[in-house]
DNA sequence: TATGAATGAGTGTTCATTCAT
DNA sequence: CATGAATGAACACTCATTCAT
């Protein structure tokens, strides 16, 4: 019993550097969050990060892993709606909606794994490199069902639709970032799914 | 004259040390490129940087200006092609020439101005903004310009247009990276106008 | 009665914390030592140390001190023997036997009192500078009864004499460390013993 | 030439800091000492040390083999005398001279080698264990050579006899700095070899 | 009283920047 | 002006010590 009070205070403290370590990662970029910064986010000393991650990186990783914990379980929700694309659009709201709660550059990290600062760095590229496969393989299965479906043309590679969807998602969030995170996020994903579908020609 | 030659030498140096600079920038990242590095592969001593440059935010500014200043130049290329989007796709295969060439983490810098790792930094936020602000901005140009001609549909805000097509460059640009930077990027020209336009619809 | 318990207690506590700082101590040297290696080896928990010592230079001084108390008395066994040359060797032999049971490593430290590395700190110099001091005392104390009884040359100073003798001590204990402290270190007392008496020179 | 003035004078640098780390390990020993102290004894900054060293610990280890490059000299001196014990007899003046010269501590750290705090330390390990087996060598050879002219007895063990002669060097050499290091050392060499030769016995 | 997690002062090391040559 | 060594501020990480449970 003891134990188990224990084990769920430790679990409380990780939860929150790795929530603070989210907000100060997001806030600095790796290279300029300090230790120190993310200790003080977090409402504890320095060295008590020492007892929950090994260093820095682990941190890092740590919290990347989390968030794509997060994120993956929004692009799971709804299994229920059988049509892939209009599944997708739900998810996508769900999934704007949590970035709009949390960091924007957070988001970014989770897409671009902090790809120009940290993805040279082997110890957490793969966690990295593994989230990044996983939307890849989740938008490519997606894609797939929809086009077994009929839904989509069949001239373009498989490949090529993904880009487009996944470069819709991201230019969408980069540009929201850019005009300074209004609210309004999730709106967007009716728009990109209708862009996506139709294209911008005019009729 | 004599100082003409002089001002000649110091031109010389400073683009081989922007050139080194980007190539090492694109390599590591911005923190994990010393000045020592950026000097060696330049071919000089450390302090030698420091009678071209102020500091190493300006090193990196000056790379990122001259980066832009070379994509903006082919982005303005081909004025004698009238149709808007035809001369947008005959300068994206320029553009994805050029990344070809030169490093594609690079390229990533100059599409998100080192955007996770650096665009914190208010002393070379401003050249990243203005060089991102110049790519949106041709790009609406260009879309307000093809709309008129009637060419594009007018239900979605030209802000949304603009963030897919950007996006769909990004994207393709960061898939090619992913992907091992394959020779044959210009060729993707083709297929994000495609895509642009006609959309992921099955006819 | 119930305090009498409590004290026992305690002294077996003292006893085992500091038996395994012996080992610890020995293996590592003062500062790779850890407070928390040192519980470990006792089975306790870090905090519990300070319910028993002040600080990490208690322990030190204390695991010293108790390793000197138990010298002395291997010192001052044989009280039978009437030649103090003869005491000597069996005290020798007993007090080799007791290396050869605890860590070498502590032998030089109740030798040296950790001398490189810990004596500069006043808190134990006292401590070592008194074990040393009795050492050299007792040594003395022998070598004059030997002398008095005509036993020992004349023509060399005491204190010589005294340095002979302890650093053969100290030699052979050094050697053997070195050799990987094989079994039969007792009887190398005899041996010392013969070359304090008659050198090495040819008969 | 500039190249021949840089060399030298990265020479007297590296000379500069081994006199001070001498200084300084001799005073406070190894953990204790930090590079802050060894910098500011050189008269230098810290990160200068880093310049000629590449860490703590190389600095240490090369302090230590210039001591044993110093006395592995000294010791090889007086070739031209044939008598192997009287050639010792005036090397081991030499060295003890060189050591009222030099810090004491510092002898301490040649003799023993940084024992009891650094010797678990497998990076310099080596450097020591190899200077000390040197001193064995080279006293081990002397011996040998002095029993092949009939000089020393020959019913003890050449192992034996090494340790007597440097566990009287040591005990001297200890005895001495527990003395406060008062002058007249190189004397002592002259009752080291006596006692070495005759032993205490009484005539 | 035992526990073990929180604390935070202390240190080895890096590297942008300066400057004597 | 090029050089490259000196500088020292900054930071990740350790660990003796404290204290709530």
């Amino acid at each position: 019993m003891r134990d188990a009070v224990r084990e769920e205070s430790r679990a409380a403290f990780r939860e929150a550097i790795l929530a603070a370590a989210e907000r100060v990662f997001g806030r600095l970029g790796f290279h300029d969050s300090k230790m120190a910064d993310i200790a003080a986010e977090a409402g504890v000393a320095a060295g008590t990060l020492y007892n929950y991650f090994k260093n820095k990186d682990e941190v890092f990783a740590s919290m990347m892993q989390r968030g794509q914990k997060q994120v993956t379980t929004l692009f799971e929700a709804h299994p229920e709606v059988e049509d892939p694309i209009e599944r997708t659009r739900l998810c996508m709201r769900d999934t704007f909606a949590y970035l709009e709660e949390h960091g924007v550059l957070f988001a970014m990290f989770v897409r671009l794994g902090g790809f120009t600062d940290y993805a040279q760095k082997r110890a957490v590229e793969d966690h990295c490199e593994h989230g990044y496969s996983q939307g890849v393989h989740r938008t490519q299965a997606m894609i797939r069902a929809a086009r077994e479906r009929g839904q989509l043309r069949d001239d373009i590679a498989i490949d090529d639709l993904t880009a487009l969807l996944m470069g819709l998602c991201d230019a969408t969030i980069f540009a929201w970032t850019r005009a300074g995170c209004p609210p309004g996020l999730p709106a967007k994903a009716d728009t990109i799914i209708e862009l996506f579908l139709r294209g911008a020609h005019a009729p």
